[in-house]
RNA sequence: GAGCCGCUAGCUCAGUCGGUAGAGCACCGGCCUUUUAAGCCGAGGGUCGGGGGUUCGAAUCCCCCGCGGCUCACCA
């Protein structure tokens, strides 16, 4: 605490000194076993409607507690706002009503925990009011709520101090609670339909299921290296052969990558996997979920994104990339698609460095293409749309598209311009999927770090026979922020990871 | 990892040309028994992110560092 003003320290001690006199009146300043009997919002409700005339006819009583975090005192009277987890409601407190108790009011600060009993009437400005008979100190703050006006605006105190943040900021309280009905919306939503939902491991021996730089940790009894797991794909695929043919799991991934406003190291996400069905019927499903996810959270199928207005009623636009690159690039031909040295071409007309040039050198004929897409495409893909067909080089765990092979049967999912979800076919073909695996292993052999490890039973596994199956990956958080305008996957996860603050 | 912007009282922010620190809220004291950011009077509160430099004099100009935000890169 050295680090604090000396002002904070006074406060402090004076409200430490108020918990003391809470004390000798006979209040524990930290007690317990109170118990409210209602609600704010509910009292509210209730008497929506009622009468100043009528109220006084019936004078109703209330037991309420909660934060106090409105204060305008006129000495030996004042209005105090009480906030519990259903919203605020007004209190008056009288020297007159509350006799000998009124000391214990002029002992509470902005931010203490108290409780409440008296009869609800209307203030004369028509406010639904509790009139306190009775007064009950439940907990001292020591510390002082911010500002009451412009709130917490300190965007990295905001994130450190989350709890001041949902007290000060109104609005914040409502985007979480609005990713939790997500949540609950989407497991309604599969549940309906035959899946399980399962939790696999999150300490993985291998790397695997997708493309990122892991986080590694170490078991001290087995003395082994773990990796945080960067998907759970492989495991819910052995599911999959374990003849749990629908599954899906909603959990934490973790990449030991770059932080941004939209990514965490620690992010959500939804992977599930169903037997029969393949990428084009996921896409369908896909539609279904998010349209009804929108309606239900953003009251709308069409909803306000930053500058944006998304649509997500159904009717996604469903386009190959290797086409949605010929449209967003004029001077390409179909034919010019499978040329690698006209799309080098293409692309080092926007690449000078002497990195970039080089890193396009290197690049195989699906990196171009992936590489072309993020550059004229992605971004401008606001209203939900599906890219499909993507190189099976970057697809090493999706299965080969029939008609052309060197295609995966893959689509992605991009709104407003960023990536939703990805989903695939899945190869269940043993002997192709190991030859995936060692052509990772090469590249990681070359230098390229974010490949997957050789997953030996996983190979095995499939060699037991893994039905026809398409799976698909969906970003909780990102969803989360499109549904709530979140302009910073900060902003949708109650505590993301900032550095530690020195000492 | 790179670029740009920011960091002043507990909170939200001013601070002019370089002249020695301000407001509102919060807090403390006084007045005030129907307020809605209550009001009126008074007081206290500062390592101006840290360090170094220029200068008679630095919150202000210069350099280094730290932390944060945004953009880019990596990625989902």
């Amino acid at each position: 605490m050295s680090d604090e003003g000396v002002k904070e320290q006074e406060i402090y001690a004076q409200r430490l000194e108020k918990a003391r006199k809470w004390r000798e009146l006979g209040f524990h300043p930290y007690g317990s076993g109170y118990r409210p009997l209602h609600l704010a919002s509910d009292i509210l409700a209730r008497h929506e409607k009622d009468a100043p005339e009528a109220l006084e006819k019936s004078a109703p009583v209330y037991s309420v507690a909660g934060r106090m975090v409105a204060l305008r005192s006129f000495g030996k009277a004042a209005f105090i706002k009480l906030r519990d987890r259903t919203g605020d409601i007004q209190v008056h407190v009288k020297k007159d009503t509350l006799l000998d108790a009124f000391e214990l009011f002029k002992l509470s600060d902005l931010g203490d925990f108290v409780g409440v009993v008296g009869t609800l009437f209307r203030s004369k400005t028509g406010e639904l009011t509790i009139s306190a008979t009775r007064f009950t100190p439940l907990t001292k703050a020591l510390r002082p709520l911010p500002e009451k006006w412009h709130g917490l605006a300190d965007t990295e105190a905001r994130y450190r101090q989350r709890y001041l943040d949902l007290v000060a900021n109104p609005g914040v309280k409502e985007v979480f609670l609005k990713r939790t009905r997500l949540v609950k919306l989407i497991r309604d939503f599969l549940d309906d339909r035959g899946f399980v939902e399962v939790e696999t491991p999150m300490m993985h021996p291998l790397v695997s299921g997708a493309a990122a730089r892991p986080f590694t940790t170490h078991h001290n009894a087995l003395d082994i290296d773990l990796y945080m797991r960067i998907a759970p794909e492989l495991y819910l695929k052995r599911l999959v052969v374990g003849g749990i043919e629908r599954v899906y799991e909603i959990n934490r991934n973790f990449r030991n990558e770059g932080i941004s406003t939209r990514h965490n190291p620690e992010f959500t996400m939804l992977e599930f996997y169903q037997a029969y069905a393949t990428y084009e019927d996921l896409m369908d499903l896909t539609e279904e979920m998010l349209s009804e996810a929108a309606s239900a959270l953003a009251g709308a199928t069409r909803l306000k994104y930053g500058d944006h207005e998304l649509d997500f009623g159904k009717g996604w636009k469903r386009i190959p990339m290797s086409e949605a690159i010929r449209e967003a690039v004029p001077g390409l031909s179909d034919k010019d698609m499978s040329d690698p040295d006209r799309l080098r071409h293409e692309l080092l007309r926007t690449r000078h460095a002497d990195a970039e040039v080089a890193a396009v050198q290197q690049m195989t004929h699906g990196e171009l293409v992936g590489a072309l897409f993020e550059e004229h495409v992605e971004h401008r893909l606001t209203h939900p749309t599906f890219i499909t067909r993507f190189p099976t080089a970057v697809s090493p765990l999706a299965r080969r598209n029939d008609e052309s092979p060197e295609m995966a049967d893959r689509f992605e999912l991009f709104v407003a311009g960023r990536e939703i979800a990805n989903a695939f076919s899945e190869l269940n073909d043993p002997l192709d999927q190991k030859e995936r695996f060692l052509a990772q292993v090469e590249a990681k052999r070359r230098g390229q770090e974010e490949t997957m490890d050789y997953d030996e039973d996983y190979i095995r596994a499939l060699e037991h026979g893994m039905p026809p199956t398409a799976g698909e990956g969906i970003g909780i958080d990102r969803l989360a922020m499109l549904l709530t305008d979140s302009p910073s996957i900060r902003d949708v996860i109650l505590f993301p990871l900032l550095k530690p603050l020195p000492r």
